[in-house]
DNA sequence: GTCTATAACCCGATAGAC
DNA sequence: GTCTATCGGGTTATAGAC
């Protein structure tokens, strides 16, 4: 507060959670500084005392879905068994990426730390291949954790594309995983 | 042509390409009536003659990509054996994803024939079908496509985003695609 | 730090003239 | 079939008052 005539009626993390709220009730393109604003009773510009524009809000909200992304496959990955941990993984993020499709979308976008050493990405990144080591070993974890991680995403883009249609998406998921666990345990360390 | 004082200025294919250009260079959320429009040197209002409205216009660009991609697919086919045509499929979309990425978008959009019994989509997946078909066997063909399919699409959606940053794709594409032949071979009818 | 007000664009879509 | 004109909506961003 500068001055007692106008104090703050808002900050960075009620914004934020504003805005995330709209993302994922009308997806990203409806976002709009606009929107928030009104949304929080407040003129257009405040907004702009706490990001510097659109875009620096929507990587503040790209960055806030990987933290939630990352939660909810710690959440899922509580097992002692190496492979039902990659299991729960695996159906985590299928299952965030159902529920929260706008966050989903959100997830795979440049963030605010551009020059930062450790991107938000990295965070899921790490833990996801930290569980697959456990089961191809260090060597071979890098690609064993990208083409996991690639299969996962295409199903999920498939499956929100409806181009599966007739085709059961579980059986093609159970497929899938079935095929990359196999090959785990055929060429372990 | 309607009458003598406004000849006929375009037609709904120059449209096309001239739209398919300018979302090939620029991106789908940069496509504008008005742009074509002006490109043509028509009048904005000059193109809903031809197209209802622009989510008309691109649905019908959709098709059209889809259109181009099962061309690069049906040319990267022509081998003998069945293993090589798989590779070589895998590597076009690939390749596609790269050199066109605004256009390998809209691949996965719904298009114009909501009602057809054939959407576009069906064409490359039917396409690809058979020819996994050769190493799978025809009842396990489904769901190897789908693997496979979400396996390339989730890797064209990783190296886009940028999250594979020092891992190298093309060793991940390897690892993967290797997988999957390996599993066909194993497992074969 | 928020306010009002305004500027300077962008867009889709429509009405009526020719 | 294309035109001009316009409506109603969006956006980013700034200036100056309080």
């Amino acid at each position: 507060m500068s001055t007692m005539s106008y104090p703050s009626k808002t900050d960075r993390q009620t914004i934020l959670a504003v805005a995330m709220d709209q993302v994922a009730r009308h997806g990203i393109n409806k976002l709009a500084v606009r929107s928030v604003a009104a949304e929080l009773g407040l003129a257009p510009n405040a907004l702009y005392r706490y990001f510097d524009n659109l875009a620096s809000l929507e990587a503040a909200l790209a960055d806030e879905s990987r933290t939630r992304l990352l939660e909810a496959l710690k959440a899922a990955a509580g097992h002692q068994d190496p492979v039902a941990n990659i299991r729960g993984i695996a159906e985590a993020y299928l299952q965030f990426a159902r529920e929260q499709p706008a966050l989903f979308m959100l997830t795979l976008r440049p963030g605010l730390a551009e020059t930062d050493t450790e991107p938000s990405h990295m965070q899921s990144w790490i833990f996801t291949l930290e569980h697959v080591a456990r089961l191809y070993g260090e060597a071979r974890a890098p690609e064993a954790t990208v083409a996991l991680w690639a299969f996962l995403h295409g199903m999920t883009a498939l499956e929100a594309a409806g181009v599966l249609g007739e085709t059961k998406p579980a059986s093609s998921f159970e497929f899938g995983l079935r095929m990359w666990i196999a090959a785990a345990t055929q060429t372990a360390p």
